[in-house]
DNA sequence: TGGCTATTTGGCTATATGGCCAAATACTCT
DNA sequence: AGAGTATTTGGCCATATAGCCAAATAGCCA
């Protein structure tokens, strides 16, 4: 299988692979949303949340559509939801399993952002 | 909801967010494979990929045991397939959509790695 | 024990990413 | 056209990430 195969798909999840971004894919999963009202979401300033979107767009995530002054953002995928739903199950399945981590993993230093 | 949240997710999704680690898993999908396995998979250095093994199983989405002087790697979640065709939905929509992607969302400069 | 193989770790460097500010752009309304 | 609002872009800096090499660790077997 060519890199470009994995590539591709490793672009699609790092535009979804930061709490910012994620939590606006969240927010979109119910309907679409202007800047300012994301950026209310997310807490960060609007040339941030504007990159962020820039990247999601990019990724072929979101889509947007400018209706007067707002750009409105929208998710490209229906299958968000199964995907959101997916990482849940991870984070269930991480919890059950905690206290038998080995202590290697824990060695990592915890990222701060 | 608390910012703790989408950073926990985030940092799941980011574990998978890299061609290698994407590749990895995908393998692992079908059977536990030990380092050695997974380095000629992956075709990289056997440092980065030990590396790359020990930010996913930091990130509880690997298991490791050890077996004499090997140590093997399988997944911690059996959601992975679906994890890996949702993101195949998205691939899907991202190219039936692209010949109206807008000339902005190309001016992000293309990853070089 | 000593040698051998598999894997992990530490340290270094180059590159990528995220966030902030200031400036540019896009559109509306008067 | 000019003022005002929404969003994007460019530039800069701090931090995170990836990859390579060398060294350390772990388990096996003679």
């Amino acid at each position: 299988m060519k890199d470009l195969f994995y590539l591709t798909r490793a672009q699609i999840i790092k535009a979804m692979a930061h709490p910012s971004r994620l939590k606006m894919v969240t927010a979109l999963a119910d309907k679409e949303l202007c800047v300012r009202e994301l950026k209310a979401i997310v807490k960060a300033d609007m040339s941030t949340v504007s990159k962020h979107l820039a990247i999601m767009k990019n990724a072929g995530i979101v889509q947007d559509r400018k209706k007067g002054l707002q750009v409105y953002y929208r998710l490209t995928c229906p299958c968000t939801a199964t995907f959101l739903a997916c990482i849940e199950s991870f984070v269930k399945n991480q919890r059950s399993r905690f206290s038998k981590t080995s202590s290697l993993s824990r060695k990592l230093k915890p990222a701060k952002d």
